[in-house]
DNA sequence: CGTAGGATTGACCCGACTCAAGTTAAGTGG
DNA sequence: CCACTTAACTTGAGTCGGGTCAATCCTACG
């Protein structure tokens, strides 16, 4: 586990200008929300690729929302398997299981380096008393992780080996396309072990059904991460529909 | 698919007389919620074994809370393969998901007779903003939702057959016991396909793999259901820690 | 007594795992 | 600039867990 990243309390990004509020998919805050959230933020989080950004069995008073770049929450289990449950991409909030059971269940690294905006869980109470509505956003982020944990389920349970991975990159690409983080090609920055314990499949298997989905040119590898070359092919031979959301909430 | 139940708006249990609240493991309410939630409640909902509960693709209007009963939340490709994605026990809130998205992405199937609480998801809202507790605990109950999905995917994904079968009946004796559904000996109403479409395995498989816990008497088959003989043996054999949650919230 | 949904079992096969050896690419220090 | 290290990616060989197919059995129920 490397170590923590730097906790600022002055703003790079003061809320006013939080670089997710120009995206399109975010909804945009009402004047006093803003304030609201502008108060309730209590610095920013800057750490390196593969720090740990939450600690399975841990307390952390903190809530974050990802500001900027890429990360992966985890289990481990004793003897060292690990399975990679979802993925977090700006936008996204974390450490909310923490906020409301005692220790958090799982862990969050960094797949690439990252800004995350701080907020501390003993304020989250007075945001439900006196924000409704972000509190309700609250709920929607939550069963939105919810909704895509089951549908990672389905993938791991039912799909082949090949469907799962096809299903993957088509779902990792179209998360990050709808915040806005590809320019042109999609290029993912994900191992093949990331891929592995995502899957619930060893390595070398991956590696392998990686290899046919690149003689059937639907992905290519490149500078240690995944390129995306049709993100539509992959959803189809995996059976999914990646319904776009229409405008979402944030905190 | 079976038909829907019968819905009633008069009270067979009205919120004064909740069956939960009598189960120590759910928190009370104060007097205000209590007034407010029984306003909330719109009816009851009465559905036979093997009627489905919701419908993966429609919208509904509706929020539940099980008061009496066991079911199952499960998704469907396109070929028919099934995953069960959790299971639904008294004091879980279903339908959330369709409440904040469009459409709901799972449905639902009573593994015993039903009763329901029902709640207009128009109302939600107003929830949020009068009683901001409440509103927490939504969020809290969508949050161990997405605790145990997780733990489930470490499941599926890491753990083999044997371990798996093992978890998921512990899991499931835990969350049943918390709720005060067994007196003595636990019986899980569950066929071996439910098992198989819950763990990601064949039948024939987790047939076999039964019978290995049966030859080690840590289960025996009984009455079309899954008779638990050490919970503790089968928590362990998994690798599972069934930490027992304290006071929980309920709506 | 017939039927149907579940549970069981055996035979056979294949997808995915493990083990073992590389290869490549990107540092890092002398 | 080169030797060394390390992380990530490849590939082949052999094995095995779990899948499929096909019967068969049990038991509740109409």
């Amino acid at each position: 586990m490397k170590e923590q990243g730097k906790l600022r309390s002055e703003r790079k990004y003061p809320c006013e200008k939080c670089p997710l509020a120009s995206r399109d998919v975010f909804r945009k805050f009402k004047p006093k929300e803003l304030d609201f959230v502008s108060r309730f933020k209590r610095g920013e989080l800057f750490v390196d690729k593969g720090a740990t950004v939450l600690a399975e069995g841990t307390r952390n008073p903190h809530l974050y929302t990802v500001l900027i770049g890429w990360g992966f929450r985890y289990k481990l289990m004793s003897d060292g398997r690990r399975q990679i449950v979802n993925y977090v991409l700006p936008g996204d909030l974390i450490g909310l299981q923490g906020t409301l059971m005692d220790e958090i269940q799982h862990s969050v690294e960094a797949l690439s380096p990252m800004t995350l905006c701080v907020f501390e869980r003993g304020e989250l109470m007075s945001l439900y008393r006196e924000h409704p509505e972000l509190a309700y956003d609250v709920t929607w982020l939550a069963s939105r992780e919810e909704c895509m944990l089951d549908e990672n389920l389905l993938s791991v349970g039912r799909r082949s080996a090949l469907e799962r991975l096809a299903y993957l990159i088509a779902f990792l690409t179209s998360r990050a396309r709808a915040v806005g983080m590809f320019n042109g090609t999609a290029t993912l920055p994900i191992t093949q072990q990331h891929f592995a314990d995502t899957l619930g499949l060893s390595l070398v298997h991956t590696n392998k059904t990686i290899r046919k989905l690149i003689d059937r040119k639907l992905v290519r590898w490149r500078d240690g991460g995944c390129e995306v070359l049709d993100a539509d092919q992959l959803a189809e031979l995996s059976g999914w529909d990646p319904s776009n959301e229409g405008s979402r909430p944030f905190i």
